[in-house]
DNA sequence: CAGGATCTGTGCGAGCTTTCACAAAGCAAG
DNA sequence: CTTGCTTTGTGAAAGCTCGCACAGATCCTG
């Protein structure tokens, strides 16, 4: 399946959420679940979950519905979050310092390895339990480390050039938490966090 | 336009995107531009901008691009955030903290007004410049205060009981930071945030 | 073991979204 | 004024996504 027809993007971006809840499920002791049941909990059509499953293979039983746990491996496998990455953190200011601090990566499959700052009055301080690291050095560095994955907390007119610094290191998937929208080349993956546009999506319909 | 026809969701979406990429262009002293500029730097098509604009009406002139200060106050005034909404944030933990300082809101409609949390040892005290409210109050404290838009900051065990209380406080715009899907009445909006979710979209394809 | 109940995986069609491509409009220069 | 260049706004086509509805699988009960 997934070899002969690309998955839509838009089925990848559900995954993560059917996994969220599948864990959640798996904490509050139900270990069957049916598409029927995930639909109420995540607001979307049962068919959507049980086709969108359907690109990666068999996962359900007929008549009984999917085992929560077995379901929970098989996303976290086609997720690739069956193991742990390295992130590199660009930007030690207040967002960098709350991402750095933020607990909820641990068991999700990501670990920050590394802080990055081009204050020199930061560089060499402690942020937790890192040493920040020199920015101008960022590209080598995450090369050095063999990261791929890094998310970018600097002001946006810095933005893209972190970026580019990143692309030149050999990351290839960047959460940008900028309110700027970067430019990459075609094999570089950008999430884009920016809570005021989240916001205003939904003032119009105040 | 807006009256005949409901505007599609996905093309609201991208209107804060829009009015973003113009303050920028403005702030870098270009008064005009075109579709086609636009979508170089945010990566869309032309063809998409200027379509997703004349849902709204027509904004630019032919031959000559669009007045970038006047579409600017266009979008703002579509998205009605030519004022100032008051936010109330829930939650006074560390990513609580991180929205409260974050002082990225201001001049872009949005204005953080009041912090509730409910852990009596936190209630009373001071975050940055709010008094932190019991959050045993919240549903008649936004409702008193007329208060429409709510952040949430509070861990997932959490999240939908605060979310019912915001609803019957009258909230109809809520953005989710708890790693968890809520369920709303149908005129309540919810916007979410979790940067695991964000991360796993990308391994897939790393 | 038969009948009934449940729930998956999927073909198909409806509806939504994006892209194409062009007429019309505006400007500049001669 | 006319010619040529640019860029918008928009029908129409292409492409994508979603939900319906059902065959088939599985279990339970008696």
């Amino acid at each position: 399946m997934s070899q002969t027809k690309p998955v839509p993007d838009i089925v990848v971006g559900r995954l993560p959420v059917y996994l969220r809840a599948l864990v959640h499920l798996l904490e509050e002791g139900q270990e069957v679940t049916a598409s029927k049941d995930l639909a109420e909990r995540l607001g979307i059509s049962s068919a959507q979950i049980r086709k969108d499953l359907s690109h990666f293979g068999e996962f359900g039983k007929q008549g009984m519905g999917y085992d929560v746990a077995y379901l929970r491996d098989q996303l976290k496998r086609i997720l690739q979050v069956d193991r742990q990455w390295d992130v590199a953190l660009v930007g030690a200011g207040d967002l960098g310092h709350a991402v750095a601090h933020y607990g909820g990566f641990a068991g999700w499959g990501f670990r920050v390895a590394c802080v990055f700052d081009n204050n020199p009055q930061k560089i060499g301080r402690r942020l937790g339990r890192f040493e920040i690291c020199d920015a101008t050095k960022l590209a080598e560095q995450v090369q050095e480390m063999g990261i791929k994955i890094a998310i970018v907390a600097v002001p946006a007119n810095a933005a893209q050039s972190v970026v580019n610094d990143l692309v030149r290191g050999g990351v290839k998937a960047i959460l940008n938490y900028a309110p700027i929208t970067v430019t990459t080349p075609q094999d570089v993956y950008v999430q884009y966090i920016d809570p005021v546009v989240h916001l205003q999506r939904m003032t119009y319909y105040l």
